[in-house]
DNA sequence: CGGTCCGCTGCCGTTTTGGCATCGCCCGCC
DNA sequence: GGCGGGCGATGCCAAAACGGCAGCGGACCG
């Protein structure tokens, strides 16, 4: 419905040069320099700035931007509207997540959504810490399952559920006995940790820094795969939320020890909307698939199987 | 920029017929009409529903249609941002208006600001009462200039100036040197009244119900010209905010006196805008200009030139 | 100084779009 | 009950838009 210029138009921005996104979109380069000049020629004034190796939005091209990618995602959500007025859901879902939710939680979670609506597709994405504020105000994504932040200006969070976030070990690890821990008491014994740059980053970096400065890891990855693996070796601990490890937990393989550290005792999963963002229907049902699933977990994980079943289950979360 | 289907459509669905349609944008019934049925086609559902006597959206239409319009109001904004880079604001401003406004107010700020920025274009229209929520939230408008009433669902004040409705009569009127008016003092004088569909009508109906029932007009029109002339002849009095009449109150031909009704003596004009619209650079300008002179008359009706100059200036209204 | 990558342009076949005339339909009117 | 007028749909053809190809000029790099 929409002119190929919005597309093309859209993709030398990205590509930062017209031969790419010609490329990218299998059309001659001559077709879309020529939709971007003559795109040039309807607004009277450059939205690119010709450099010597590809091309940079102006000002003007900066605005002009914004509204092709705000319609071709008001389109996006339109159709799936539409769709859904038949009965059967259908649409794209775009998710940002934690990576630590990608390795069980998501594929789950996906999986279940798409047997029951077989025409939803989903793009999930891991992000930089540093880039989710952008990745959630670019208007790509539909929302985020993220640790909530309050400094994200823009962002609704339309749920939360507490997260312990706690110390990963075996079973037979000395300190896998304890109710809960403070980090302190782990200095001393083996730390595995997440490459900084990833996951608990932000929440984990200030508390680490001032009361955890001697918990020099062993081994250091970005690959939760991996940390998993060398956890369940006994190789050391590991820093994480119980999220992705509920199959370890649930078979007795892994214990979680909740951490009584102020700032991470307190730290939750939500589900962050950008402000404004107009939902899809598929999105819409997805964000409350993942509310039901993160409450049964926090369930769960209110009463957990420890060896001796003292605490009695109580409802957390909400919705 | 944006493909021509998207008027056409657009088009199709105000006039309710794929050959008014045509005929308003001057072209074939036919070329109009292939566009909707390939619309139709790429979006697998029936946008229109054909009757005896033209075309109506069918429920998918209706949400297409939303997004059509948003786009094309989204795209003409950008183009007006977009020009405003280079200095000169440009644009259309669509306002919709208390009627009282149009015959002095409006047309005076409209002047000014088109005499300082030449390429901007004005559509004002005046809307009657029961249609302002739908002419707010149509997204046609870029904002209003109305009384000010709370019961509108998703639309924002952003300025508001209090406006004494009163009591409007010639300087030899019985009444005209009092300070202040009920409307009951005013019975058993003639008064002309404004047809009550326009103007006044939500706040003052249920006042004239309950206090004034026995006020029986002895002119009814819905001219607010022909009203004028009528007061001036002195054949009654008329009860309107004053800001339509200034001149006339200025030059002492006509005398205002506030009533202090509780409804009416509270009540304001604002400037209305509808939630989450994004205002244009000249729409901007254009609220700024005529909060000043609403402010500006809001001082000048503090200080009115009364036969006995008692009254202090002291500023009133806000921003 | 050649090689490479860039945006841009002339030429040409293909695709899309619009205009015109016409069809079939339904309704109201005489 | 026929008939005219309005409606959307369609076939045919010309005009315009679009895309592919080849090639130009310029900037950069080794």
């Amino acid at each position: 419905m929409h002119a190929a210029v919005l597309r093309y138009f859209d993709h030398v921005a990205r590509h930062g040069s017209i031969r790419k996104a010609a490329d990218a979109l299998s059309v001659a380069s001559s077709a879309v320099n020529r939709q971007i000049l003559r795109l040039e020629d309807e607004m009277g004034v450059a939205l690119f700035e010709r450099g010597r190796s590809g091309v940079r939005p102006t000002a003007a091209g900066e605005l002009l931007l914004r509204h092709v990618r705000e319609t071709q995602n008001e389109y996006q959500r339109t159709r799936a509207e539409i769709a859904s007025l038949g009965g059967t859901v259908s649409g794209d879902v775009h998710i940002i997540s934690l990576e630590s939710l990608l390795v069980r939680f998501l594929p789950q979670v996906v999986d279940e959504m798409s047997a029951k609506h077989p025409k939803v597709s989903f793009t999930v994405l891991a992000v930089h810490p540093s880039e989710i504020g952008e990745a959630l105000r670019s208007g790509d994504n539909d929302f985020g399952v993220l640790f909530v932040d309050n400094r994200h200006r823009g962002v609704d969070v339309i749920a939360e559920f507490p997260t312990a976030v706690g110390a990963l070990m075996r079973p037979d690890h000395p300190l896998a006995a304890r109710e809960t821990l403070t980090l302190t008491e782990c200095v001393g014994h083996p730390v595995v940790m997440l490459q900084d740059r990833w996951l608990l980053d932000a929440i984990m970096a200030t508390e680490f820094a001032d009361s955890g400065a001697r918990l020099t890891p062993r081994i250091v990855s970005n690959s939760i795969e991996f940390m998993r693996q060398v956890i369940k070796s006994g190789l050391g601990i590991g820093f994480f939320t119980p999220v992705g490890f509920l199959e370890e937990i649930r078979r007795g393989e892994l214990v979680h020890v909740p951490l009584v550290e102020p700032g991470l005792a307190q730290s939750r999963i939500g589900i962050l909307v950008p402000r404004y963002r107009r939902l899809s229907p598929p999105a819409r049902l997805m964000i409350n698939h993942i509310s039901e699933r993160l409450r049964a977990f926090g369930d769960f994980l209110a009463a957990p199987p420890r060896r001796n079943g003292r605490r009695a289950a109580k409802p957390r979360g909400r919705s």
